[in-house]
DNA sequence: TGTACATCAGTGAACGCGCGTTCACTGATGTAC
DNA sequence: TGTACATCAGTGAACGCGCGTTCACTGATGTAC
């Protein structure tokens, strides 16, 4: 047996079971025994339960912060000292999630749930992981979604910002669940990239809609 | 001692434990001793956990779903036969909503929270017990979202709803957490109702964006 | 009015179960001399 | 080349714990006659 394959089994199973469940309602027996490794191989390898999580996690968010490192020196170098345009900026986003290298055809969506699910059933723990090893490209977006709506005050910009993140935390982690009921209504098959690239121009009007407006007048 | 005065212990404590830490993370010797009420009281009462976590939902939907109603009678009556607008109908979901009444002041956040949850952590008999109880009021609404918007396609329709529906569950049900790191940031205090004054203009534009469009052109 | 019985809210203690973790151990491989 | 020892991946079984649920029971109140 080549030297630990049983590292790759064991984060394999859980990243898929992790995605399916969340994270309490999975636990290391479920893990071990679809990775065919025994129970306290986990422990041995990651130390606990909460540093699997947190070596799923780094596994596929150490190449994807790369990638998107590089996708937006790119947007920078493009436009050549003016700030990225909003729709370039959540283009390069989805493409380059779009982009990673996918272990297998359920790869993206897999990564999507676990992004949403880090998001919703963050668990202390793991908030504090992810800030401490991958707010540097998150900062990286927060600035030049800043340059791009120089328009905004810094409340507005706050507040949209958390819509935008919602919305799409919130579609891409049910993204399974929702194309299967988009299916069973129009029939109409539905991919990841399909619903980023409806995904985008929502956003980008949303955050350029006109200042909050009063409520409308009504009877009563 | 009043004829079970137990039964709205349990439900009060179990609704705010729910809120602030999830369903599955919260266990019934925490909501009994926050209760100051014996353990096996919530199956004396409830028949199981399950059944709890449904009447907590149902005391504050049921009331909910008439308030709604209302108000969705109310907007056609004033828009006389023609389809009330988008923005006319976002406005009166966030009306309702902010006047639901309250038990206390956390009211609206432990409900926006819960909702959220409900959305979120849905573990299957909870979903099912919302679709066959509170289907008829999210239909109608529903239905006015379709009348209002005749020009998108029922698949561009059906993705956006979910976008709005995701910001709007994803914001709402963190809602504390943000207005807490909005203070820390910039010193502004929100309430839950600015909150809901920024999102409908967000959601509106958002709807209303124009079709979907493709990548702009880049080089590399 | 008084007695017997039924109903009901609530209780205290225990049940079995699945959980994450630990521990003593095995066996293969690498290293020193 | 051969032997002794160290390192390391992996194992099987058990640990204590907190969980939701159950059960036999109590005591107060209501009802029938």
């Amino acid at each position: 047996m080549a030297q630990s394959d049983t590292v790759d089994r064991i984060l394999d199973a859980a990243e898929v079971l992790f995605a399916e469940r969340g994270f309490a309602e999975t636990s290391l027996r479920m893990i071990t025994s679809k990775a065919k490794v025994n129970l306290a191989a986990v422990n041995y390898h990651f130390g606990s339960k909460n540093e699997l999580i947190h070596a799923v996690f780094a596994r596929f968010l150490t190449p994807y912060s790369a990638t998107l490192d590089e996708a937006f020196d790119e947007l920078e170098a493009e436009s050549q000292g003016d700030a990225p345009s909003l729709d370039r900026i959540l283009w390069a986003l989805a493409e380059s999630t779009a982009r990673m290298p996918q272990r297998n055809d359920k790869g993206i969506s897999i990564f999507m749930r676990l992004l949403g699910l880090a998001y919703t059933q963050s668990q202390g723990h793991l908030r504090k992981f992810l800030e401490e090893e991958y707010s540097e490209p998150f900062g990286r977006f927060m600035r030049l979604l800043k340059e791009a709506t120089p328009e905004l005050s810094a409340v507005d910009r706050y507040w949209r910002i958390q819509f935008m993140l919602g919305a799409t935390a919130f579609t891409m982690s049910s993204s399974d669940a929702l194309i299967d009921i988009l299916e069973a209504k129009i029939g109409v098959e539905t991919s990841v990239q399909e619903i980023a690239a409806r995904l985008v121009p929502f956003l980008a009007a949303g955050m350029k809609a006109a200042d909050k407006i009063q409520q409308p007048p009504h009877g009563h």
